[in-house]
DNA sequence: GCTATTCTGTACTAAATGGTACATTATTAA
DNA sequence: TTAATAATGTACCATTTAGTACAGAATAGC
């Protein structure tokens, strides 16, 4: 009957996730968000009713990609070399560009905080998911002999995520590949999980 | 011959501080800073310029004083002992509501890294003199042989620094001060830096 | 008293913000 | 061809933004 061809609303969605991973949800305005999309205003609003739902579907792509990493891995190889794996997909196996944009997450806990709870809640929720998968692959290795259980899987899990956000902190500022390199190989050494 | 008696600046600048640590650059606006520092729109500008400048003093006030809390403990206590008691200072020895606030550096370079060059590179310059006050700190302490010297004190400084980056993201969700304390411990422990 | 100065309060500007309305143009299936 | 829908483009809205202008009130030293 009709036109069918919608725009590509997938790309659409990586565009904008783009931006507001770089630029945060407050300084990333409509117009900016529109010039990067490729889409007209009222397709937009069609499509994505509000900036702030947009952002919130973005956080999930961006969360549930994160997680996949960490999914993906935990089937592959041991846990203990899980938390290397994944501080290198994320910091080193990419463009310096996409290294300075840090995490989504942690970026909008730091910005939102005091100022959007939903969005901030959202956001740690998505840290939480992935904090729960390497918790699950310390926790199996554990009962399996493979990994030191002179400290629980729950908290070296967290402590695995407190150096990655301290990592994506160090990433966003401009430290070279080889400084992160040499904070990731130091951490990890530390954190009895080297190589 | 006329009326000399500013109002206090000092306090006006530190509410205006409490603010921004808060809410980060963009989502303060002067009506709100206005209302915090209790003074008037024309004495704002009178006394303050702009907003970014404002910013700008309030960044650098936050910077000194927590360079401040390394260099008084550092002629106090052993250089070993002065992450910890950095971390206890800023994270555990505060209010939730401060403690909730995580780091104005931090929160900046987070914020603005892909909008505002500049205050991105003042926020790194402030987190690196503390980062140079711990490397400072190690050396002594490695020269009179009270401590470790497998790893250089540049390295163990930057460690420390990503550690603090980590807790700060931490303690910005609603971590709880035990979960916080708990994460210090093991951190510490795990450099070789324990109680 | 007077005069100089520092405030406050109000009104304003120009620009940018997110969001809406609607007429027009394409594109598809029947 | 025709009817339905998906897109665009433009004009608009009310609100908020940082910043300015200026009149008047308060306070100090003389």
């Amino acid at each position: 009957m009709a036109r069918p061809a919608e725009f590509d609303r997938t790309q659409a969605l990586e565009a904008a996730m783009k931006l507001f991973w770089a630029r945060g949800y407050t300084a990333t305005s409509l117009p900016d968000l529109l010039a990067a999309m490729g889409i007209a205003r009222s397709s937009f609003y069609a499509s994505f009713k509000t900036k702030r739902g947009l952002f919130v579907e973005c956080l999930e792509l961006f969360g549930d990609r994160t997680l996949d990493i960490v999914d993906r891995d935990a089937g592959k190889i041991p846990a203990a070399a899980l938390p290397r794996a994944f501080f290198e997909a994320t910091l080193l196996h990419v463009s310096r560009r996409k290294a300075k944009r840090g995490c989504m997450m942690v970026n909008t806990v730091l910005e939102l905080a005091d100022v959007d709870h939903e969005l901030n809640q959202l956001a740690t929720l998505k840290l939480e998911a992935i904090e729960n998968a390497f918790a699950l692959a310390f926790e199996r290795a554990q009962q399996e002999g493979q990994l030191d259980t002179r400290r629980s899987a729950q908290e070296l899990a967290s402590i695995v995520m407190t150096i990655n956000f301290g990592l994506r902190v160090q990433s966003r500022q401009m430290r070279s590949p080889e400084q992160i390199r040499t904070i990731i190989d130091n951490s990890l050494s530390m954190l009895g999980l080297a190589a």
